[in-house]
DNA sequence: AATGTAGATGTAATCGTTTTCATCGTTCGT
DNA sequence: ACGAACGATGAAAACGATTACATCTACATT
């Protein structure tokens, strides 16, 4: 492997002048500058990043910490942040970690010295805790993180507004038994979806009732068997939410084995708005949240601090969601199939942009 | 961020004793080593890895390029593929790239220096050619290349052997015509699938016949507009083979909009097992691929390489798929509702291991 | 007691860059 | 025509580790 040696003697100029041309730092003649360029690209000749980082403090990389959870949301973090990343021409060091505060802290000792700046998916409460004091002295950017105490930047969509959206539509299609599917306990996201459910019915004057909300975990088989727990329940509840589409899946699933029709037996309402919800049968209706852009965002917010290495500032972003009513919560559609949903901006907290988007959907899914 | 002089300053020791307590490498007394080991924690010492990797000319990082694509398969290739890096105490470099063989080069380039070993998952074979010249002096590893001239490393799986037994089961359950919905063109594996869509149909006596290859590209959208042409053929074909799910999620989606039933009317297999395969109405009847096993299976085979940097010798190797039987394709099914799938060996090439695995499945979904 | 040996530790070179500072022509204003 | 200013280039010192080699000590062997 060529160094930078070879091409400055190669070249006939000095180390300096090479290092200069690569990163269009002091003005170097054109003449030299292009001399150089044939010559590195002769002798394949490419910096050695190991040797430019220990100088420089620099890596060009940002790391990005995973719950041990996978599917679509995930991935789709996961897409958001490379597409960032291509393009300012950073790395991405993906690391998973089981969500307990020892590994996680592993994890980023592991990570240490490698990444300009740290991506955090930590789910769970005790998570996010363990990473606040490597917050406070490198830059840390945190999804999902919920309601916590400590400084930190942070990026999160509304569970909150969105499932009260959620909620809220079912009540207005005049549900008043609604059960819900939780999501695993310690989950912030599924805490605060519950939360949204809880004051949808709050405000809609219905009492709350422990036994309505289901035990899940966010995976298809849990939600198929909380359908079973669901059917036992007397009497019935008319409609029910799940906390994620997955499980809203594995519902569906349970309950055609079951002969309950949904929506006339049963409405349902999923959470997230994965690729397939349109695909299933009956459509799902489900409170969309752009996970991609997510990870796109939680770059862009981390970059500017990755770059001088300084600790994020304490800054939270929640990302609206939006409402698609298709068919699986039974809402009547207008003639020509399709319903209109409105984007939900979080309460007291500043939010992307003020539009609220006009959604059509359940036509062909083949169109949309 | 203190350096290894400063450990050393701090605990009365020379560098070199520093170092090799943190190395394991040459004995030190167990009094120093405990005593450096104490001073460095309470400096919060770890050693820099651009330092050290500098000299040692090994990253502990293994990159991994992908394609554009996305979904359930990619992310549990990378899940495998983590999970392997962890036990072996690896990173992982994670970037994506469109297809096209400049890019590829592109990537490759921006990873080179930060990585001792690399991954590629090249579905199209240009991309695969690209990436040749690359792995003759590099350790790189090939996912699903499908047959290339070129010496390099590689893993793919059972593509026509597991196409071939979708079809041949179809054909067993007495369909003659049976259509195909194609992959993306110039993407090997389902041009394999294709190939052993082709062969089962041969090696039956079946005429071969173009109008039934419908055109897709592995998206749900693709699939619910191959169904729209399939419908158009004369006389109908009375099954449909799917190159991979997502497609089959949109066939369903489209034949249940026309009425057409599934597995009455049209019997449908598809291709990739995904996790949401079983919750699907018709359950799916599919071919299972480990994509994790894949993944973690790449990994072990890379890393021998990657830690002496030495090329990765050009051995291929294929997994297993297993056909597993569910309702869409209308197959009879035991009184207790499970049917069994045995598992694919290829042809001509080594396999993992000589099982062959019976799967039961068509019982609920809440018990796999 | 002299010598050999082995284990523990230190010294210093090295990895391949970036970057500060010095140097050396040019050109320009006067 | 002369010094100033400036633009292009080079020399050399970091950066923070690993490791070959040297050194030193303690102890066994003769």
């Amino acid at each position: 492997m060529a160094t930078i040696r070879d091409v400055a003697r190669e070249a006939g100029v000095s180390i300096a002048t090479v290092s200069r041309v690569f990163n269009q730092t002091a003005l170097v003649t054109d003449a030299t500058a292009q001399h150089v360029r044939t010559v590195a690209s002769r002798l394949d000749y490419w910096p050695n990043s190991a040797a430019r980082s220990l100088i420089t403090h620099r890596t060009h990389a940002i790391g990005v910490l995973l719950p041990d959870l996978y599917g679509e949301f995930f991935s789709e973090v996961i897409r958001g942040i490379d597409m960032a990343a291509r393009r300012e021409k950073y790395q991405v060091l993906v690391s998973s970690s089981r969500a307990n505060a020892e590994t996680i802290v592993a994890a980023v000792r592991a990570l240490r010295g490698r990444i300009d700046g740290l991506i955090v998916m930590a789910p769970d409460a005790d998570a996010t805790a363990a990473i606040g004091d490597f917050a406070a002295r490198f830059p840390v950017l945190l999804l999902n993180p919920g309601a916590t105490a400590i400084e930190v930047g942070a990026l999160s969509i509304a569970n909150h507004e969105g499932a009260y959206a959620a909620v809220r539509h079912l009540i207005d299609l005049g549900h008043r038994r609604i059960a819900m599917v939780m999501g695993p306990s310690g989950n912030l996201d599924a805490g605060e979806r519950n939360a949204g459910y809880r004051q949808a019915r709050a405000d809609a004057g219905i009492a709350h009732l422990p036994e309505l909300e289901l035990a899940g975990d966010f995976s298809e088989s849990s939600g198929f068997q909380a359908a079973e727990a669901l059917m036992r329940i007397r009497p019935r509840p008319t409609a029910v939410f799940a906390a994620n589409d997955y499980m809203a899946i594995g519902l569906i699933s349970a309950l055609r084995d079951a002969d309950v029709r949904v929506p006339q037996d049963l409405a349902l309402v999923g959470f997230d708005d994965i690729a397939i919800a349109q695909y299933l049968s009956p459509m799902l209706t489900t409170v969309r949240v752009d996970a991609c852009e997510l990870g796109e965002r939680a770059m862009q917010r981390l970059l500017p601090f990755a770059r001088t290495r300084r600790p994020a500032e304490p800054h939270r972003e929640t990302l609206p969601t939006t409402l698609i009513v298709r068919h699986s919560c039974g809402a009547q559609t207008p003639a020509n199939g399709a319903t209109v949903g409105s984007r939900h901006r979080p309460r007291g907290t500043r939010h992307l942009d003020d539009r609220t988007s006009a959604v059509r959907d359940g036509g062909a899914p083949g169109e949309v």
